[in-house]
DNA sequence: GGCGCCAATTTTGTGCACAATCGCTGAGAG
DNA sequence: CTCTCAGCGATTGTGCACAAAATTGGCGCC
């Protein structure tokens, strides 16, 4: 297991929000479960510290975050400052192409809200604003809103009232069509309207259920990864 | 020698762009150089890199990186997506007082370009994206705005001609103008248009005077550290 | 004379062992 | 009964030694 692979199986774990907050991941621990020595663990606690996924203190160790909703405002503040600049700029950026496959990309999530396809959704959902971020073609600003939009992940994951979700696939719709109109001001107002919506409807819920123990979870994700790379050379040879 | 310290020094020759492109980082070589043992240089050359200030290079080493003009591009690009969202932002939420501050800074800014004090102005020039960052509270928007404000003083310092940069204060002002009047699409627009003028003001140059070497930057920055520590103990007491 | 290959050297990557630091627990005093 | 402090256990931080990889130089061959 090389260190890439433990650094993927990780941060997927945390933006997944499956782990509740405060947990603490010790380096001799996690070394034991990917059977891989303590440096290698200890690199990628590092790394995902400064990536913000993991709070990593002095002398104390690596611990899950706690996102709460004070941060999140914050996040969502951040997003609507990155995303209605990016919403400005591909309302006069788009090719036609892009428009089309934003178009695509708005049916397919209403169809999966019709179909009441609520996973399906939620994915398509997400995957809507990192397709923004991708059609500035800018890497750098991809990376900003890559890593805006996984820390609201984790966020609605753990605060989300799922009964308010159903409403938002319209939000997009409209910022769809002032960008296809190169409508700039729309798109923006459309953009921060939106996320100032999403924002609204994470609910202080305590953190109930205490979930799986991540033992469990960082054995069911090496099992799922050990099945793909075993399949994927059969399959491909 | 703590790690921070090595950290920020290096960080600053970085930024400052007094290294040119392409130099290689050896870790014994700055281990040496620092007095400190070779896994300290390494944890502090990875940071710099996952930072974007250096590349690492597997099994290659830590180079610096060759800011082109094609990068200049996409950075630009970025603070032109990202701080016209931040001058939206502030259009709507500047206090009377931040106001004021900005007032104070631009005037400053004009006053040392009156008196031909080119380095006072160019701090201050960078110093006031710097303060509009702040100026959103928002510490994930000035860690965004901070990394991107850097990595084009690299590309500034390297490719701009000094004689086309008098004109910027104006465009400062008007940005400051629009905030202050609240205008929203004005100080957009006034923020793009800057910074796309700051962006054709880069001039492809060929990298010609090799600057000092690395051992005598490290040495003279080392020398002013170590100065300024013990001052400020004496000053403060 | 140029090209390619092999070996030696230099440089980075990794595992291990020890040192330092922190939180916790338990005993003792007020 | 509670508060404090000291000792202890656990966990992270750091330096060292070894292993792996790449570059460079030299040598032989075409």
């Amino acid at each position: 297991m090389n260190e890439a692979e433990i650094h993927e199986i990780l941060s997927r774990l945390l933006l997944a929000g499956k782990l509740s907050g405060g947990v603490k991941l010790g380096e001799h621990r996690l070394a034991d479960l990917f059977g891989v020595s303590r440096e290698r663990i200890r690199k990628v606690l590092h790394r995902l510290g400064h990536e913000r996924l993991l709070e990593i203190v002095k002398n104390r160790g690596a611990f899950t975050i706690e996102p709460d909703l004070r941060e999140g405002r914050i996040v969502y503040e951040a997003r609507r400052i990155l995303e209605s600049g990016m919403a400005a700029h591909l309302a006069d950026n788009l090719t036609q192409a892009q428009v089309e496959r934003l178009q695509q990309h708005v049916d397919a999530e209403a169809e999966a809200l019709r179909r009441g396809d609520q996973a399906t959704w939620q994915a398509l959902s997400a995957e809507f604003h990192f397709l923004l971020a991708e059609m500035t073609g800018n890497p750098i600003v991809q990376r900003q809103a890559h890593e805006l939009i996984s820390r609201t992940l984790m966020l609605v994951k753990r605060y989300e009232t799922t009964a308010g979700s159903t409403c938002g696939c319209e939000e997009h719709r409209a910022i769809f069509r002032a960008l296809a109109g190169r409508e700039r001001g729309k798109a923006v107002k459309a953009m921060n309207s939106h996320l100032s919506l999403v924002e609204t409807r994470l609910r202080p819920i305590a953190c109930v259920a205490e979930g799986p123990s991540l033992e469990e979870l960082v054995a069911a994700e090496i099992a799922a990864r050990r099945a793909g790379d075993a399949a994927i050379p059969v399959a491909a040879a």
